[in-house]
Order: structure tokens, then C-alpha cells, then sequence
DNA sequence: GTCTATATTGTGATAGAC
DNA sequence: GTCTATCACAATATAGAC
């Protein structure tokens, strides 16, 4: 039983989830602190009252969805595992993520693009004690794995920064144009599921074939 | 000289030019007419006079936008070129195109996904008379070549969607995730151009790699 | 902690003079 | 065709009762 005057959690999270909804939906500038207040099933000063402005609750939903795969990404990439397996692990995850929030990818890349200034204070939230180019250990092991490669003629050479900008690339592009699916290739529901089977089971070994010497 | 009541396309375009500059920075939700209207060095009343709606002006902006590249790629893809070549013909446009303009995929990224809605109306107005799935022809003729190619043992089987798909994807990432290249990677300008040369000159061999059996 | 009521400012759109 | 002035309403945010 919560005492009267403690912050209700549960009604913080219902005010968060409504909130993750309509931000997905319209974007920070399009949503309207009304539509998140009847979607969570309370009134809109509660909004304030817990979150203060509707630009701090905009950047609670965008450090959550933007940081959510982070961690399970670093400790992939950073790992001792084969680069096989890494690869095969990246796609995996990121495809089965997206699928259960097919909206969540469009919406962070649009935020990204309109509001760049709120990453540096997100990525100083989510992990405070990082260094300056935040990916730099994941990035330093990472290039370390593939000149090994590169240098035992495994691979071809290749620079860790495009190395991920391609893994990345090749498992959003799906979720990020999907209207353009629709239009141009006429893609329905199910067809763009079985897109998706078809990339994460093909981009692996699509990946690792470009990468033959 | 103009006739005195006759429509003056030159302050037609010079708003059309600030509302395009507006539109990319803050998205149609965020851009303000008051912005655009002191951008194109008129007045607000005068932008509904040109374009009626803040809706309109902004339909068509995007439509420039996201049909720019349009017919230049379904020219190179639906060619008769030989597969190599059209890999780095895209490419090549892809990148020297976005590098004079390197808000705008970030900007149609974002309209795609907050306002999936336009599309159909937009590519019914760019191309009046075009089959219902907008791509169809090109992709018929681009999925009979790989199909031919991969019949004698040249490539790999690759269905064309998903062919245009990473072509796409591994041209679009850098300019998508920019802001994310600047934090986690630390890229200043310098090094994100000279990312972009090297992606110019890479990814052409990378993709056709990758198709090898 | 949650509500109703309201202050205050922002914003798209129009009327009408020139 | 372009301007100034203004309307009408939307939207964030706060005050204060319960």
C-alpha cells in the first residue's frame, strides 16, 4: 500500500507508456500533451506534475527507445565471440527487436534528425561514465578483430566504422522506408513479414560473403 | 516584365525555397509559416495566398524532395546496362547527390514516417499514369537480370527487393545517423567527409562481392 | 496524487486596404 | 500581388480545490 503523497509509479509508467505512443506516432513537435493525457487515462496537469514540460517527457520517451538496444549491441560487438557469430547475433537481435516496435526505428532516426542537440545529454544519462567518442572501446576491440582477419587474409581489409554503419544499415532500412514498401513494390502485411524472414535469415551470410577476400 | 496580377513565379519559388530550408530543419509539425515567410523576405499572408494551406506548401516540398532521385534511379536500375555498372552508378548518384543536400534524407526519412499518408498522392501526381505498385517495371527487368546472372553461376540468387533494399540502405546510413557518427564515433566534418569518399569508392565492390556465389 | 478551471501565449488563416 | 491588422482557436503550463 503506497503512501498518499509518494510519487505513483505505476501511474508514472502508465503516463510513460501513453507518452512512448504518441511521441512514435507524431514526433515531439506533432504530439499534443492532450492526446498522451487520454491515452494514459488521466488529465493533462498530471503530465506536468510528473514530468515537469512537455520537452523533459519528449526526452525520457527518446533516451528510452533510442537507448534500448545499446547495451545488448556493445556487448555483442565487444565480445571474444568469432565474427560470424557476432554477425549473425547483430542481425538477429536488431530484426527481432524491430519487429515487436516496428515504429520505434522511424521515429528515432526522425528525432534524430530534428533534435541531434538532445543526444549528447541522453548518452551522458545512459551511461555516465563513458568517454568522449562514446563507442570508442566497442569500436578499438571491434577493428582490432577485423585487421586480425584482414591481416591472416580471412577478410578483406575494412575500417570498424563502416563495418557497423553497413550491419545497421542493412537491418533498418526495412522498418525505415516501409510506406516506400508498400507504394512502389506493393508490399502488404504479410509480404513485408516474410521480407523480414528472408533478410535476417540471407543479410548474415550476405555480410559476411561481401566481406571475402 | 510581368503583368501586375499575374502569379510572380520567382517570389512562387523564393517561398517555395524557404519553406523547403524550414521544413527540413523542423519537419511539417515543427516548422512555423511566420519562419518561412521572413526565410523567403515576404509576409505570412502572402504564403496562403501562393499555396492556400500550411498542409499544401508542405505536400509540396516533400514531394520535391522524395521524387528528386526518382527518375534518375529508375533510369540507371531499369537499364540495359551491365550489373556493375549500375551498382556504381547509384551509388556514385546517391552520395554525390545527398553530399550537396545532406539534410534532405534525413528530412524524407521523417515525413515518411510520421506522414506515410501523403505518399500515394504524391506519386500519383509525379507520375499520373504509373502502375498501381509504383516500381513494378523496373523491378521486373531489374529481377530478370539477377535472375539471369544467377542462372549461370555469375551471382548469387537475390530477389530484387531485397537488391534495392541494401543498395539503398548502405547509401542512406551515413546521412541518416549523422548525429549518431558525430557522438558515438566522433566524427567531426572532415572525417564524415572523408567517410562519405571512402563509402564512394568502396561500396560498389563491397555489394557486387557480396553477390558472389 | 489527482482533478477542474484558467492564464497566456502561439499559430494558421482570413479580411480588406493599397 | 503584397501588405497590415486581426480573428479564432489550439496548446502548454500553472493555480488552487479536494
Amino acid at each position: 500500500m503506497p503512501r498518499r503523497s509518494a510519487p505513483d509509479r505505476q501511474t508514472e509508467q502508465r503516463i510513460l507508456d501513453a507518452a512512448r505512443n504518441v511521441f512514435i506516432r507524431h514526433g515531439t513537435a506533432g504530439a499534443r500533451m492532450q492526446e498522451i493525457a487520454e491515452e494514459a487515462g488521466v488529465n493533462q496537469a498530471l503530465l506536468h506534475y510528473y514530468f515537469r514540460s512537455k520537452d523533459r517527457l519528449a526526452e525520457a520517451v527518446f533516451a528510452e527507445a533510442a537507448g534500448r538496444l545499446a547495451p545488448a549491441i556493445a556487448a555483442i560487438l565487444g565480445s571474444d565471440e568469432r565474427l560470424e557469430r557476432k554477425v549473425e547475433q547483430f542481425v538477429h537481435l536488431y530484426i527481432d527487436t524491430a519487429r515487436r516496435h516496428p515504429y520505434i526505428p522511424g521515429y528515432v532516426l526522425a528525432e534524430l534528425h530534428h533534435h541531434p542537440e538532445r543526444l549528447p545529454a541522453i548518452a551522458a544519462r545512459l551511461a555516465p561514465g563513458a568517454p568522449k567518442p562514446l563507442a570508442q572501446p566497442i569500436l578499438a576491440r571491434l577493428g582490432a578483430q577485423l585487421e586480425a582477419l584482414a591481416a591472416e587474409g580471412t577478410i578483406r581489409p575494412i575500417a570498424p566504422e563502416h563495418f557497423l554503419a553497413n550491419l545497421l544499415a542493412l537491418c533498418v532500412i526495412p522498418f525505415a522506408v516501409r510506406p516506400m514498401l508498400t507504394l512502389a513494390l506493393g508490399m502488404d502485411e504479410p509480404a513485408f513479414q516474410r521480407f523480414l524472414d528472408e533478410r535476417r535469415a540471407d543479410l548474415p551470410g550476405f555480410i559476411l560473403n561481401a566481406l571475402r577476400p
